[in-house]
RNA sequence: GCGCCCGUAGCUCAGUGGAUAGAGCGCCUGCCUCCGGAGCAGGAAGUCGCAGGUUCGAAUCCUGCCGGGCGUACCA
């Protein structure tokens, strides 16, 4: 159950038959003595009918029906209501949950085909640092998404054409000249680039030749094309193991890039002109919108064919937009690129609905992150000007967290620390980017990134391990499983600690609603987080093996749904959890 | 010039128009005969950039300044 929505719900019809009308604005109590959540809509709402908001908040309070799930409410201040959960509804509620696998997480009432677009690494280099967010960000939604039952549709839009290309397979076709075997083998994708650039910029007849190799790609010449699918598929299996080792669910079927949509371009500049959207300025096809200017306050235009015939980027991303929204039936698609294609995306959404490329129903959002900058507050970059390579990365933070799991628990053998340092770091970079708000700009720094105190992954991870242990002193998985003493277990609240836990678990599923519409992950974190330290705290003053029998047994059962929850959301969040660390 | 984003504790950041603005790091004080101390409990630390306005109520909304970032016609 939304306990929050169910409440917000029948606080807004309580405050319709109060006479009043409007939202109840029901929210997590801002402090404990003021109960569980409260109910903000009152005082507005007398406003506008003109009347006295805490008279209104009584007559609310009388007309409301929640008494199955809350204590009498109370109203309080200048009209403010605050409502405090029945303990027999939070041991009832965690009875449910803790026998569904679901954790009591309703599935989306009304289920949508989402699409989202992330990841889309220009494929022409290897991955940096600056595909991480959009990357990380991207699978997170996706995973709740999903978990919350809609209906969801990667698309890697990988930047697998362009002039970079016709640099690329000229150097291939070189270097198989040079080689003399023929194999086609690109060892290190960087090192490829770097070497093909610097021919480039060395060696003119070389730079005739990649050229010359652009306009044979454009125009389909076969050995070009072939070439140019080896140095994509490369590329692809080095993202892939990327994907791989960094947790993300990206696969190759999830790959549409921009080349696949060639075709359509010319139509989508013919469909432009037949919706008398097109015009030609300075030798270029452009649309003009209202209220888009230039930097000298003229009209400015998104330009779909330039004036050499060529076709951009906002081509594309109409035809890639059309194909989402016909093909695909998307009723939302969310593109989880930096803020700094806000502009692009404006432009691209106006002209996609003034042409009638997308139903008027289709959600189009852009979801935007801040850029990654150095300690120095600039774009970031390595000492030497260059990207950080993404395997460096993560190898830097795995390697961190195996010098931490050396100190803190020599007893694992060797493998085991192998491959908690591996969950370790690689959780800690991504938790690190998902916890805070995308839309801020993100300062890269080593310490912070992989920092393992405080709110980060290996906290949670921490905490999750914690609560395993105590299965396994009581008893052995092995029993624990078979007599599933905890899951049968009613769950009795008497602590104070045991309730404050109690009322955080039950917020799993309005925090996951809100992440998947807000998307925003640091929801969830924050959420996962204030969990953790519910459950420390519990831990701290609720002894669990040592209680007696029925107390053990609901404290177990506390555990249980705590490892589950913890599980689920960083699952969720694309972080393994260990059994041991 | 115009547009978008951002100025919150020493640092890095949370904060859906609600009650006395919160975390982490760092600093200070306690807590390991007790289920994992990667922890817990507590403390010090703030003109929420500035000034107006709207509102019963503003860090949050509006306007104007100041400071920063990004974008702004044929790269993506």
């Amino acid at each position: 159950m939304n306990l929050r929505r169910t409440l917000e719900t029948r606080l807004s019809r309580a405050l319709s038959d109060a006479g009043a009308d409007g939202p109840a604005l029901v929210a997590p109590a801002g402090k404990p003595e003021f109960g569980d959540y409260q109910a903000n809509g009152c005082m507005a709402a007398a406003k506008r009918a003109g009347g006295n908001p805490r008279q209104l908040a009584e007559r609310v309070v009388a007309a409301a029906d929640v008494a199955d799930l809350a204590e009498p409410l109370e109203v309080a201040g200048p009209g403010f209501i605050n409502i405090t959960l029945r303990r027999d509804f939070l041991q009832q509620h965690l009875g449910e949950a803790l026998s569904d696998e679901r954790l009591a997480v309703p599935p989306a009432e009304a289920p949508q085909t989402v699409v989202v677009d992330y990841s889309g690494p220009n494929l022409a280099k290897e991955m940096h640092v600056g595909h991480l967010r959009s990357t990380i960000i991207g699978d997170a939604l996706v995973r709740v998404s999903e978990f919350l039952g809609h209906n969801v549709i990667r698309q890697n839009h990988v930047g697998d054409w362009g002039t970079q290309f016709g640099m690329l397979t000229a150097y291939m076709d070189a270097r198989d000249d040079d080689a003399g075997d023929g194999g086609h083998r690109i060892a290190d994708m960087e090192a490829f680039y770097q070497a093909a650039k610097r021919r480039f910029d060395t060696d003119e007849a070389f730079a005739d030749a990649a050229r010359r190799s652009v306009v044979k790609l454009q125009g389909g010449d076969e050995h070009a094309l072939s070439v140019w699918r080896d140095v994509v598929d490369q590329s692809l299996r080095h993202a892939q193991e990327v994907y791989d080792r960094l947790g993300v669910t990206l696969q190759r079927e999830h790959v549409r890039g921009e080349s696949a949509y060639n075709d359509d371009l010319p139509r989508v500049v013919a469909d432009l002109d037949a919706a008398g959207l097109l015009s030609e300025s300075q030798g270029a096809q452009c649309v003009f919108l209202d209220g888009f200017t230039n930097a000298d306050g003229e009209p400015l235009p998104v330009i779909v064919r330039k004036s050499d015939g060529g076709y951009l980027y906002a081509t594309t991303d109409l035809g890639a937009l059309r194909y989402r929204a016909r093909h695909l039936h998307a009723d939302r698609i969310l593109y989880v690129t930096d803020s700094r294609q806000a502009l692009h995306f404006q432009q691209v959404f106006a002209v996609a609905r003034a042409a009638g490329f997308v139903p008027e129903h289709v959600l189009l959002e852009h979801v935007p992150f801040g850029m990654m900058l150095g300690a120095n507050r600039q774009p970031f970059r390595t000492r030497d000007g260059g990207t950080v390579k993404l395997t460096d990365l993560l190898d830097e933070a795995v390697r961190r967290a195996r010098a931490l799991v050396d100190e803190k628990n020599p007893n694992l053998d060797a493998p085991a620390r192998d491959a908690v340092a591996e969950a370790v770091g690689i959780g800690a970079v991504k938790y690190a980017d998902l916890c805070q708000n995308r839309t801020s700009d993100y300062v890269f720094a080593w310490d912070k990134l992989l920092s393992l105190e405080g709110n980060t992954a290996p906290y949670l991870q921490y905490a999750y391990a914690r609560v395993r242990s105590i299965f396994r002193k009581g008893g052995g998985p092995e029993q624990i499983a078979a007599d599933d003493e905890h899951r049968a277990a009613e769950i009795v609240l008497s602590e104070q600690a045991e309730r404050t836990l109690a009322v955080t678990l039950v917020r799993l599923p309005e925090t996951l609603e809100t992440v998947a519409r807000e998307s925003m992950p640091n929801l969830l974190c924050a959420y996962l987080y204030g969990l953790a330290g519910a459950f420390m705290a519990f831990y701290e003053t609720c002894p669990v093996l040592k209680a007696d029998a029925a107390v053990r047994a609901s404290r177990l059962g506390l555990c249980d749904l705590t490892a589950r929850t913890l599980a689920t959301g960083l699952d969720l969040l694309g972080i393994e959890t260990l059994e041991r660390m």
